[in-house]
DNA sequence: AATAAGTTAGAACGGTCGCTCCAACTTCGT
DNA sequence: ACGAAGTTGGAGCGACCGTTCTAACTTATT
């Protein structure tokens, strides 16, 4: 359990190696392989004096990544071009590697899935109010794009791509991913503010 | 493991059984729930007398389920209105749960990583192939949307709604599914073959 | 140097896992 | 009715699981 009273200056930094033991098994061995003494050799720590449990220490790394994930998305789309920096994002390969064995972990984990639907609602609350701006900027009729549309899609291509890649379906990536980038180049060139 | 001589008739039913009892396993609790003894309960047989172990199992159910795919994904760009008939069939959410598990459970069992590699090339050749016509037809340029493109955007929007929808996300689902149908009609609509 | 607190190693607990094995049961052709 | 083949129940194997516990070790403060 955590100590109830004067942890070292280098427990904290103990906790987020525990943490970046775990992704690192979860991404590399998936989140069946997540066990205790697994994430300790990988961390060289004791797991259950840092963290109560599994869904302790599960739910620790939702809410790290989450955080990171708000702060960068809030980032993106205040960025000069908020629609290229908000596809990079949702498009890297570690994240949505994670992503998917942390939503599979999640179902059969009750604490870690409400967790995962929390910081789901957040991000995509954050996209949906940004968006109606945003579709005016680059040209693009709110009515027939609906905001929850394009977060869903946004989010919904980013993974299949960053899947398609990290499990090798060879499924044309190339010719998708320059389609992106082409269609990308033309929305920021149209953009005005 | 299967017999070498004379199955009886019943035989082949009993596996379908056992493939049923494994996808319901699968959806209901998690790849991770799919475990010899669950599913003997689940389906009232003896596992590892019709298949040799879990992978071979877990094999069977990736080509069970990847062949009806294909079948049914063949009819769907061959009906009356073939992009609606496409999502539709993209966006079931008993399929999408299948197969966030299966890609799940793949991550650590190479042989039904190949199978779900396999499977998704298929489809995915299928659906890059009938594209440039349909394309044609729906009015879309094809140099604007590549069809690796519009293939990956429809399977990856269709897996973000039906993910969402079934972890109770709760993110603004009826908006994007409105705007979806929208969609669906105007292209519809405006087909010309 | 001594003391106290933070931290770890390693054993141990009951439980579940995939898979194997064999005796018993069911089903079927004769 | 009988015998052979298909199929199952249930025990059992070694392995790993999450968690708890205690004795030892490390580190910081006095």
């Amino acid at each position: 359990m955590v100590p109830a009273r004067r942890p070292r200056t280098a427990t904290a930094e103990k906790r987020q190696r525990l943490l970046d033991a775990t992704e690192q098994v979860m991404i590399r061995d998936g989140y069946a392989a997540v066990t205790t003494r697994r994430v300790e050799a990988e961390a060289g720590l004791k797991l259950h004096y840092h963290y109560g449990s599994l869904d302790e220490l599960l739910i620790a790394v939702v809410r790290r990544r989450g955080q990171q994930t708000v702060a960068r998305l809030g980032q993106a789309l205040a960025s000069p071009e908020p629609l290229r920096a908000w596809w990079r994002l949702m498009a890297e390969p570690a994240g949505n590697r994670l992503l998917v064995e942390l939503t599979a972990a999640a179902n059969h984990r009750p604490a870690v899935q409400a967790e995962v639907a929390s910081l789901a609602r957040q991000v995509r609350r954050m996209q949906t109010e940004a968006l109606p701006s945003l579709l005016d900027e680059y040209g693009l009729d709110g009515d027939e794009f609906p905001p929850a549309l394009v977060a869903s899609a946004v989010q919904g291509l980013a993974f299949a791509m960053a899947y398609d890649q990290a499990s090798g379906f060879d499924t044309a990536q190339e010719e998708a991913v320059a389609g992106i980038e082409r269609l990308l180049d033309r929305l920021e060139r149209g953009r005005r503010r």
